[in-house]
DNA sequence: CTGAAAGCGCTAACAA
DNA sequence: TTGTTAGCGCTTTCAG
């Protein structure tokens, strides 16, 4: 039979609203008491029952982090998501766990409201980290509509409202262009998994005097046996790309290896910039890759702290935004062109 | 005011236990009631509150998964272990879905036994997959010995008991001995992070004849900014190895690098095997590495089925192994030296 | 500072 | 096939 806090209490000779109090450190309670119940506490090795704490405060003290990991097919992305996801899953647990909360990994479909439903509903979780960076849905905008406790992480979005932590991205892809272009480059592929309209922005934007003086490629990897081909058939040209922006790192290998044998070197004939998720990953190349290092553990961290502050009612507002600010490491593998 | 079995009794014109009946699918209930039942659910928006359910059947549906993931500044092992990590956790969680549990991810410190303190005893799970392949250690004998409902994954262990999935690690770093000996291969080195037990063990056997005529070198990657300098001493000498197992795939880029900047190609000159968690990986390099295919997922599905069936009371016995046979998969890093 | 007691929402005998 | 009702273990007023 488990021990239930009847028995701590009746051991103790106290009442069980005063073992709920050391329990709970409420305070009120006298030194004697509380080292009486101390006592019986150890003596039974007593472990209050976590479901009857939830149930009785309507609490689960665990939050859910939906992740869209995805299929083992999408060789693509795969890898830059599997940093993502343990980067970003490190971040929040640690701080929860500080806070005494648990964490709950949902890895469903891209049905948010249905997810709201069954776990914020149900009262499984308290609140909601939304991970896989939502695109602007309807099904987005209905959970902001109902002020659900819910953080999503990712690009800024239309509706301008909710708990949010994010990343700038156009922001830090134009910061990659800017850098390319201080370093002397004028023709610049992008192989990105985004939607191209960002990057149209970023060219826009850089070609906005009218002078035209960049030629930006975009390359997209969305057929994964195809891109090669792609990245072949680009920097085979004689006016090729003297810059080469590959946001998923785990492509670098590959990449390298088709420029070698397509007779350019790196950084000699083609730099290279990338994405990191994990610090010092770019390291691991040879020569070391210039990368943009995206901290998704702060953002995780940044992302908790909005949450709870809201759960606990320590904050009023729904409306809160944190910004990420990603860093530009430099290495081995952009040349100066001036 | 949240919606409960209450209202929905009320509305449906039937009473708690009816709706209590349809909502758990037991049976013995008309179909008449039951679909006055589901449409009081519907209209009220009712969700059970899971909570209060847990709390009566002293169950939380709810599975633990112990992960060690590794801390950030462990460049070694971050890469291996967050495919490790992340192909676990879908393999567990799918199975789990469909069986109505749900996932916790505990990331703690190694204590085995404080964490089955804290989240069974607490009855905040039902169970445990402990995935972070513990060491033979006295906490994983005191669990044992009590028959918590728990799987480990890994090794192998002393304790001859409990539930278990285990790849056969000894086991297949010894096919991939066999396999370089059966490509002529006869001076073979493997940077390993495991114990070099396990490696000395497979050289005695393949040396039992007394014919010395395999020489396996050891290098150990503990300290990160060493073993650089270990490989190239290795391969500097003239009576270098001809095949290379390097564990971590993470790691196959730099020894290549490294391997060239030595004047030496692969397959050529040295021969290469490594290690994919995640299928089709060793594709990604070139030239693609012929890797020992350890199906992490299908271990996760295979540990919880271990799991379900002995916390629902299906087997009786806590004495099962799993041994999931992990497959060579043959590309093009080896070369045929006979 | 302490204790009595009323729930929290659901399940599961048991009786009908 | 249905309904009644006594818990499940804890928190939290409220009165003392």
């Amino acid at each position: 039979m488990e021990k239930t806090i009847y028995d701590v209490a009746k051991l103790a000779g106290v009442s069980t609203a005063t073992v709920s109090r050391v329990i709970n450190n409420i305070g009120n309670v006298s030194p004697k008491s509380e080292a009486k119940v101390r006592l019986a506490m150890e003596k039974l090795q007593y472990s209050p029952n976590a479901l009857a704490r939830g149930f009785a405060q309507s609490k689960s003290k665990t939050i859910g982090l939906v992740m869209d990991l995805p299929n083992i097919e999408d060789k693509n992305i795969i890898q830059i998501s599997s940093f993502f996801f343990t980067e970003l899953f490190r971040g929040v647990n640690s701080i929860l766990r500080q806070k005494g909360y648990f964490l709950m990994v949902i890895n469903e479909e891209h049905n948010l409201e249905g997810l709201v439903r069954n776990f914020l509903d149900q009262k499984r979780i308290d609140g909601l980290i939304v991970g896989y960076m939502p695109a602007d849905t309807e099904d987005l905008e209905k959970v902001l509509e109902v002020e659900r406790p819910l953080v999503y992480i990712g690009n800024i979005h239309e509706y301008n409202r909710g708990l949010h932590v994010y990343a700038q991205y156009i922001e830090y892809l134009n910061d990659v262009l800017v850098y390319f272009k201080s370093k002397g480059h004028r023709s610049i592929a992008f192989l990105s998994q985004q939607n191209d309209k960002h990057l149209q922005k970023v060219w826009d934007a850089e070609n906005k005097d009218g002078s035209k003086n960049l030629t930006i490629y975009y390359l997209d990897y969305k057929n994964y046996d195809s891109f090669i081909d792609e990245v072949k058939e680009v920097f085979s040209k004689p006016d090729r790309p003297t810059a080469f922006f590959v946001e998923n790192i785990g492509m670098i290998q590959q990449i390298t290896t088709v420029l070698h044998e397509l007779g350019l070197s790196v950084p000699d004939d083609v730099s290279l910039m990338s994405v990191e998720h994990v610090k010092g990953m770019g390291e691991n190349f040879s020569p070391k890759i210039t990368c943009m290092y995206v901290p998704v553990t702060k953002m995780g961290e940044a992302a908790i702290r909005l949450l709870l502050e809201y759960i606990e009612g320590k904050s009023d507002s729904f409306n809160k935004k944190v910004n990420i600010q990603p860093a530009l490491i430099e290495r081995d593998s952009v040349a100066d062109k001036r």
